[in-house]
RNA sequence: GGGCCGUUAACUCAGUUGGUAGAGUAUAUCACUUUUAAUGAUAGAGUCGAAGGUUCGAGUCCUUCACGGCCCA
């Protein structure tokens, strides 16, 4: 007999299994997808010969009584013979994410959720039979394991496994085992995957629940009350920037979803509340980049009986206890540089002050109308006709002073030309009591003490209608109810806005949103068939006539 | 929206002046009872992102498109 041939091996496959109708819908979906190469072939024929010997797939009824990360925590100081000595047997269950097979004796890696450790896996202590189905087992299975603590000769902390029994079976295999994924693309939209082979990607997402917590916590004991305010609105205010829109089926409404909750959270002011802060999504309808996700997480909070001086004593004083609790430090590492955020030494300097110092512009290169003009078209910006001075003012910021702003510095004293909602200034109607926060060249946050004037804020929201009507589609709607509000009195207040995104950005040393936004927002993937997505396996694409 | 770069096996990557594709990992088979990027042997695995074009001949050159990355607006 020609015996060259190779069939898959001497292993049966699926084809002859009883089971074998069982996947064959998951042959067909890859098969139409051009996915089904020999490796799935393999899992699947593997799956069948466990089903073969009477093995559940994905049962439900293995239970855990204790953590990888509890062990190391508590056994990783004990030598062998004290081991010996605890001689406990654990049950544990989690990933299998590597194998090292040496006949009758495997080392296996175990993660859970909570960490990773080795696994010894030998003949003589399953028995012939069970050590038969283990390894049927592939990289990728859940698997649940029952045993006790040694070293092994290389001093490792292993459970010597006393049984192993499957709790999921993985039909997909995982990324090499050492480079680990490393294509952004498939990253961000096989989020699962990338949590599961790359330590650095649960990190960062276990950080940024720390860090919310840590915001949350933080507010709470000042006695500010978390609330939430509607992300689905009539009117969309609070911010200037394009909105999605979306439309009520019931009620035939036009919707806008939310850009920010501000409007809302300071009519709670008007309520009564006189601390309230609300972490949640806002959505801008406005271009993607490594600082912008079209949906993002947003803190803002609204202090009553404060100004903006309070807010930035506030500000610094969380920002920096959170970075401590995280990070370990007040001084984190951002992409090769230390920022301080240790409490006094954030830097605090007036808008027009900053222009000139840091941003090295003559003074009268941005007080005088025309010349300030001509100083921004020189630098390579438009001026669009009628665009008032604080706008031409903010594009200079934003040329030559906010990338030079590596450390915290809060910028302060606005223009009230494009701060539609903040409290003048009493001294200077031209300017506001409003800051914002950069570190890193990035806006962290942006703050001020709040207009509660109902006049002043209806001559404001006019201009801004104006603008609107001029084409500015950024400018603020008028929102009537809101103004009626303010009405009834609004508390003296501060309140402030803070990106939760970047500031995880920032203690998680991330160069992009979208490594701290689980799953960012990408174009539909195509499919090689050139199907669309959505049609994939739900029956055959449409091909016009 | 613009510029630059990328897309080759399941993963990480090579691929020369244009001559029908390679490695490592993973997978399969064999050996192996202490490895940890285990080791050794053997084998299979590719619509080279898609569609056009140039050419006797295209992974490679040209055009368009898709998706992604970085920078800019």
């Amino acid at each position: 007999m020609a015996e060259k041939a190779h069939d898959g091996g001497a292993e049966k496959t699926c084809a002859q299994s009883p089971h074998a109708g069982r996947f064959k819908p998951l042959a067909d979906a890859l098969a139409a997808r051009d996915e089904y190469n020999d490796v799935l072939r393999t899992r699947i024929d593997k799956a069948c010969a466990l089903l073969d010997a009477d093995l559940h797939l994905y049962p439900n009824t293995f239970r855990k009584d204790t953590h990888v990360g509890d062990i190391l925590k508590e056994y990783s100081a004990l030598d062998e013979a004290a081991l010996a000595e605890v001689g406990k047997v654990f049950r544990l269950a989690g990933r299998m994410t590597s194998l090292r097979s040496f006949g009758k004796v495997t080392f296996i890696k175990l993660q859970d959720a909570t960490d990773a450790m080795q696994v010894f896996v030998a003949r003589d202590e399953l028995g012939q039979e069970a050590y038969q189905l283990f390894k049927k087992f592939d990289i990728g299975d859940l698997v649940g394991v029952e045993g006790d603590l040694f070293r092994t000769k290389t001093g490792e902390l292993t459970v010597r496994a006393k049984s192993i029994s499957l709790v999921t079976k993985s039909m997909r295999p995982l990324p090499e085992k050492y480079h680990g994924l490393k294509d952004m693309e498939t990253r961000y939209r096989q989020r699962y995957v990338d949590l599961i082979v790359t330590p650095k990607t649960s990190e960062i997402f276990r950080k940024r629940t720390m860090i919310v917590r840590g915001i949350r916590n933080y507010l709470d004991s000042k006695g500010f009350l978390e609330v939430e305010t509607p992300m689905m609105q009539p009117i969309p205010g609070g911010a200037t920037a394009k909105p999605f829109e979306t439309h009520h089926n019931a009620l035939d409404m036009k919707l806008y979803m939310r850009i920010a909750p501000e409007l809302y959270l300071k009519r709670l002011l008007v309520g009564g509340f006189e601390k309230v802060y609300e972490i949640n999504r806002n959505f801008r309808n406005e271009g993607i980049s490594t600082r912008h996700n079209p949906e993002f997480t947003m803190l803002e909070f609204y202090w009553a009986f404060a100004d903006f001086h309070d807010l930035m004593d506030l500000t610094e004083d969380m920002i920096s206890k959170v970075a401590q609790d995280v990070c370990g430090s007040t001084v984190v590492r951002y992409q090769e540089q230390d920022i301080d955020l240790t409490p006094g030494k954030w830097v605090r300097m007036t808008f027009h002050e900053s222009i000139e110092k840091i941003g090295g512009v003559d003074p009268a290169d941005y007080t005088d109308y025309d010349r300030c003009a001509a100083l921004v078209r020189k630098s390579g910006e438009k001026v669009v006709k009628g665009e008032k001075l604080g706008k031409l003012q903010a594009k200079l910021f934003d040329i030559f002073v906010e990338p030079k702003l590596i450390q915290p510095h809060f910028i302060y004293h606005y223009p009230t030309d494009i701060s539609p909602l903040s409290r003048r200034n009493e001294e200077n109607p031209d300017i506001t009591d409003r800051f914002e926060l950069f570190v890193v060249g990035r806006e962290l946050a942006n703050a001020f003490s709040e207009l509660n004037d109902p006049v002043d804020q209806r001559g404001r929201f006019e201009e801004q209608v104006k603008e609107k009507a001029a084409g500015d589609d950024e400018a603020h709607f008028m929102d009537e109810d809101y103004v009626r509000a303010l009405e009834y009195g609004m508390p003296p207040a501060a309140g402030q806005g803070v990106g939760i995104d970047r500031l995880v950005m920032l203690l998680t040393d991330s160069p992009s949103i979208r490594e701290v936004i689980l799953f960012p927002l990408l174009r539909p993937e195509t499919t090689s068939s050139g199907g669309s997505p959505s049609s994939a396996g739900s029956g055959p694409a449409v091909e016009p006539a």
